[in-house]
DNA sequence: GTTCTAACA
DNA sequence: TGTTAGTA
């Protein structure tokens, strides 16, 4: 199906779905007239990719745990690669909360003291 | 009319 | 992301 298609079976832009196949997480064909041909499973594909931006994971790990996503519900498939990728999303969060705690700590130091 | 790329608000 | 320009 093409691009436009796919984007009413899924409810995501055109815009997006560009923007998903640029980056790796949708693959298609290219018809001699340039247009992206995208096949039937791609609308499942999308609906994954979609739940995991919800879930708040940036693209660039999205290209990567996609392949071990089975569905919509964020079930994965126990590969080495994801539990890699998701430990290191982990770490980032970690330490972005220590900083937002550190953060946090100094502005209520500054508003007790005033 | 639909899609493409590139670029800008 | 949305949107717009200029094409194919």
């Amino acid at each position: 199906m093409r691009i436009g298609e796919l984007a009413q079976r899924t409810g995501a832009s055109v815009r997006s779905l560009r923007h998903y196949e640029a980056n790796g997480l949708l693959s298609a064909e290219r018809r001699s007239n340039g247009y992206r041909e995208f096949p039937d499973c791609a609308v499942e594909t999308v609906a994954r990719i979609r739940a995991l931006l919800a879930a708040g994971l940036p693209l660039a790990a999205i290209e990567q745990v996609l392949p071990c996503v089975l569905n919509q519900k964020l079930e994965v498939q126990t590969c080495d690669s994801v539990v890699a990728v998701l430990q290191k999303e982990l770490c980032k969060l970690d330490a972005q909360a220590a900083q937002v705690h550190r953060a946090r700590t100094a502005i209520s130091a500054m508003l007790s003291g005033a």
